[in-house]
DNA sequence: TCTTGTTAGATTGTCGACAATCTGTTTGTC
DNA sequence: GACAAACAGATTGTCGACAATCTAACAAGA
């Protein structure tokens, strides 16, 4: 018996690594929202054919980042004040579900990996890379998700995320400030490690409320603007 | 002004019919659990070409009901019972949360609604359409989340439907018993009518759990047999 | 001037053919 | 006989071209 653990051989279709691509594209706020993809200048700039090319989009369309409409185009979705609350009140109720579900299983590897994840965020923030930020508080904040061993949470949680993170990035592209030098996230890290799962369950909640606040601001101000267009 | 409200036009492409062709395939059982869909067969059944039909397969991967690997093919998912396990304990927290969410916004339409679906589901059982009954009492179930006003909750919920009623359709073609004739909605409706938010979530929980065991059963039954193939 | 019909251009949807990859069989070698 | 290399068939992934549809500009008529 060997006794390395092989994970699975990346996937080596054109149509994946486009997913990749636009996914990238569309989460770091490269592409705005309702902005049109068009299908042929696209292909030609990733020098393949629109097969793959619309199969990917078919993909993201069904994650909830891209939306389509027959013979009129795909584009990346718009943001409104209320998709973010709903996304966000939704989040609550998954978090303190993938709490309660996680918590019973807190073992070593799950400290270890919630302070490696911790500590890839306080990089990120004293890098300044407020892209790597935002990806880096949400895989700490998936942890749990990761960990509640419930597939159909994490696939839930994941396609929120997609969208979270997209908003994020809208966010801290319009604010051009500095990014928070505090760790916001060390309270949320310490609660998980203690003994009281209503205590953590209760700081997820409020810990969210936090950014959120922000966010909505950014949102309502954002629908005064027209959208943007092809 | 005109006076009627005008519903969008059905999507008139190959690719949506195609998406609910296969949908429809798998989700009443006729397609089994892990059987592979061979692109040209199927293209040549339905004539039309493998790309319309290629689009509509990465959706519903998407969705959840297919699974793919590249270069090997398409198959449809195999059903195990911690994932039947996995998709109810998630249900049961989104069935709160909507509850939650619509009680304040009930009125005459809703329990309108309520009753026309209500009155659905009582009609298909005493036809002895059990697809049709599957269908229609999920239907039922889906209107508090259609409810709730939380779009990215709706959409939760629908793709959580579509195994649901996969797993019920492989479950009632297992058993080959009379439906119940029975109405099991009835205390459900009830107290959605009624006054009592938490006896509404407290049922909805213990409502759910009754099928959820028979579930179960089966799945547990099913993972002793080999799965299907090609 | 406003509405309606026409047309040209661009873009999406679909098709048939080819290339890349996998799987099972056969062949050859030890 | 056991094993590996080579082959053949089938299937998936990708491509370039064509058909269907939309959009916007323009023309014609009330």
């Amino acid at each position: 018996m060997g006794k390395t653990d092989f994970s699975p051989i990346a996937d080596t279709t054109r149509r994946a690594e486009i997913v990749a691509l636009l996914r990238r594209a569309i989460l770091t706020g490269q592409l705005e929202p309702g902005q049109k993809l068009n299908e042929l200048r696209i292909s030609e700039q990733m020098r393949v054919s629109r097969a793959p090319l619309r199969e990917a989009m078919r993909e993201l369309v069904q994650e909830g980042i891209l939306t389509s409409i027959p013979y009129a185009g795909t584009f990346v979705i718009n943001v409104t004040a209320k998709d973010i609350d709903d996304a966000y009140s939704l989040n609550k109720v998954l978090d303190e579900f993938a709490i309660e579900r996680t918590w019973k299983q807190r073992d070593e590897r799950f400290f270890d990996e919630l302070d490696r994840r911790h500590d890839a965020v306080k990089q990120a923030t004293r890098n300044r890379d407020t892209t790597r930020q935002i990806e880096t508080a949400l895989q700490l904040h998936g942890l749990i998700h990761e960990w509640a061993d419930n597939s159909v949470l994490l696939e839930t949680w994941q396609r929120l995320t997609s969208r979270l993170q997209m908003y994020f990035a809208l966010h801290q592209q319009a604010r051009r400030e500095a990014v928070p030098a505090e760790d916001v996230h060390e309270t949320y890290v310490r609660l998980l490690k203690g003994t009281d799962m209503r205590a953590a369950q209760r700081h997820a909640r409020e810990h969210i409320d936090l950014d959120f606040e922000e966010l909505l601001a950014y949102a309502r101000d954002l629908e005064q603007r027209p959208s943007k267009g092809a």
